[in-house]
RNA sequence: GGGGGAUUUCCCGAGCGGCCAAAGGGGGCAGACUGUAAAUCUGUUGUCACUGACUUCGGUGGUCCGAAUCCACCAUCCCCCA
């Protein structure tokens, strides 16, 4: 058995500055960073995705950034499948494998262990299933989930139809209960070590400032016009992926003429928080983050100093 | 100048004599999340010594056992006629 690999990770809020703290800390360590962000994933989808720029880009390897079509479908378990190939490519050169991202799901299942089902998905079962409910009622829908899993019928909230759905699509494609799949990748070792830090904000306040004040720099970078490209792309006509992410769902009413573009770009910044809210409390509840704090009760911290933190943190024992 | 309508908890908005601290929605806050996740979902949202008490429904004063709901006056806004 060959000894784990460590992988190092930068996690925090949308807009809390991890790019910049892990692109620091990758100079400074020999690092290349690997992307941990469902959105950046996707290619022209850089204004609204706060992708790093182009001299960021050069300036230090980037990985799993700009892999897919923003029409193609790219799931969690692709990005666990690439990313873990990656790191280990990284890793065999000798150098630093720097996670940075703030999709929570992703960097758990990259962490957890090996990969015992394959990806399996069946679009047209899984309408089927929504339609089930829309017609039947969600309620309808849970007790078919808890004839088959008890326990996942238990987890899983009626109202969740989207989890109920999937439950029920992942027992009746390969016969194995979603608890009984969860149960058996908790037995497993995790993938890599890993050392992890998390930038967070003691004054929400703070971070919601940094958020409005990128939203309006995208906005003045170009946003309607990426919006607009992808829109005629076709991209929000599907229901990938893609077409969820913030900055675009919330433009569209305004290209559409629906709205004007400072409540277009009010609701943004509004998701933009909610966002971030979501994603403090998953990082908030991981027990491999070890927080880092903006500011030192009331001074800020220069930028230098977190990245020592930071350093600290990855290569203390 | 005359006639009509409105004013509700952070916002919108229901309520039209007791079952109202007040529906519903939005927003806020907190949380969940194991291969769809920038998604999806849950809880909570007047105050407190919280199975009860207290202060709220533009203001003041009334009617009533009892008022957000009825009456009077005042204030602000809207509409119609001048």
């Amino acid at each position: 058995m060959e000894e784990k690999i460590t992988v190092y990770a930068v996690v925090g809020a949308t807009a809390s500055g991890k790019s910049a703290l892990a692109l620091a800390l990758a100079k400074k360590h020999g690092g290349e960073i690997v992307s941990c962000d469902s959105m950046q994933i996707y290619k022209r989808m850089d204004i609204g995705t706060a992708k790093p720029t182009f001299e960021e880009l050069s300036a230090v390897p980037h990985h799993m950034i700009d892999i897919a079509e923003p029409t193609q479908a790219f799931s969690c378990a692709d990005y666990v499948s690439m990313a873990d190939k990656v790191i280990r490519d990284i890793h065999s050169r000798g150098r630093l494998p720097i996670i940075c991202g703030g999709t929570g799901l992703y960097l758990d299942s990259l962490l957890r262990g090996a990969d015992f089902q394959p990806s399996i998905t069946d679009e047209g079962l899984r309408s089927e299933l929504l339609e089930f409910a829309r017609a039947n009622g969600v309620q309808a829908l849970h007790d078919e989930l808890r004839k088959i899993d008890e326990e996942s019928a238990e987890q899983i909230h009626p109202n969740n139809v989207k989890r109920v759905a999937r439950a029920i699509e992942i027992y009746r494609l390969c016969g194995i209960k979603k608890s009984e799949i969860d149960k058996r990748s908790r037995l497993c070792e995790p993938r890599f070590n890993i050392k992890c830090v998390g930038l967070f904000y003691e004054d929400r306040q703070e971070l919601y400032d940094r958020i409005d004040e990128r939203v309006d720099i995208m906005l003045a970078n170009g946003l309607v016009e990426e919006t607009k490209t992808l829109f005629d792309e076709g991209v929000f006509k599907t229901n990938s992926t893609a077409a969820q992410a913030i900055g675009y769902k919330e433009i569209i009413p305004y290209i559409e003429g629906n709205q004007d573009l400072v409540e277009a770009t009010e609701i943004l910044k509004m998701a933009t928080r909610r966002y971030a809210k979501r994603q403090i409390t998953w990082f908030s509840s991981r027990d491999y983050v070890t927080k880092l704090l903006v500011r030192d009760s009331k001074n800020k911290k220069t930028f230098e100093d977190i990245v020592n933190n930071a350093s600290e943190v990855f290569f203390s024992c």
